[in-house]
DNA sequence: GTTCTAGAAC
DNA sequence: GTTCTAGAAC
């Protein structure tokens, strides 16, 4: 293998990537909310709503398009936990998915209040992968999974597609101009 | 995933 | 001139 520059600095200073940060964060006793024999519930670093915790199994499951029919029991215990959440948080509506195509390793589901007021909400990307079919939502997967074993991997076509989508309200018909115009019309519906 | 920032959009 | 977005990160 060549010596490049990358190379170097993960010898001398190895660190992790930056796509290995949710399976840091699921040994941070400041970030777990919860956890189970098999599961962890972490609050997200940057939420992206006023409620954003994230489930995740300890077993190393990279994401949805590994999950096979084994693992139904595995998803079956992730919607328990999200009907858990949402008694403990009568005052939200709390939606429960998967980004269809996610950034970080380690299976994860977002179970995320839908007010979608917060600091670290900045871009079209935060935006659309919560309030488009970037967003799949829990029922969904564990229909999918149980009807044909496996999750379908979005079309990139379609992701490059819904990622840039025009901005819309996710809680009536108001298409704001940009990103602080929404977050603007979004504390109206607090 | 976030941070940074150039230059587009206003 | 300022706000906002979008692409690189060695």
């Amino acid at each position: 293998m060549p010596m490049t520059k990358e190379n170097q600095n993960e010898i001398s200073k190895p660190k992790k990537h930056w796509t290995m940060a949710l399976v840091e964060s699921m040994k941070d006793a400041e970030l777990i909310y919860k956890d189970t024999e098999r599961i962890v519930i972490i609050r997200d670093k940057y939420p992206k709503a006023k409620i954003h915790l994230l489930v995740l199994p300890k077993d190393n499951i990279n994401s949805i398009y590994k999950l096979t029919s084994k693992d139904v029991a595995l998803l079956e215990e992730f919607g328990e936990i999200f009907k858990l959440i949402q008694k403990e948080h009568k005052n939200h509506l709390l939606n429960a998915g998967f980004h269809a195509v996610p950034s970080m390793q380690r299976l994860h589901m977002h179970i995320i209040s839908k007010d979608m007021v917060s600091p670290c909400l900045k871009t079209k990307v935060h935006w659309n992968s919560f309030t488009t079919a970037l967003f799949k939502p829990y029922n969904d997967v564990l229909a999918e999974l149980k009807q044909y074993g496996a999750i379908k991997e979005i079309a990139h076509d379609i992701y490059k597609t819904l990622k840039t989508t025009p901005l819309k309200c996710n809680q009536c018909s108001y298409i704001p101009k940009n990103i602080p115009q929404l977050k603007e019309h979004l504390l109206s519906h607090l």
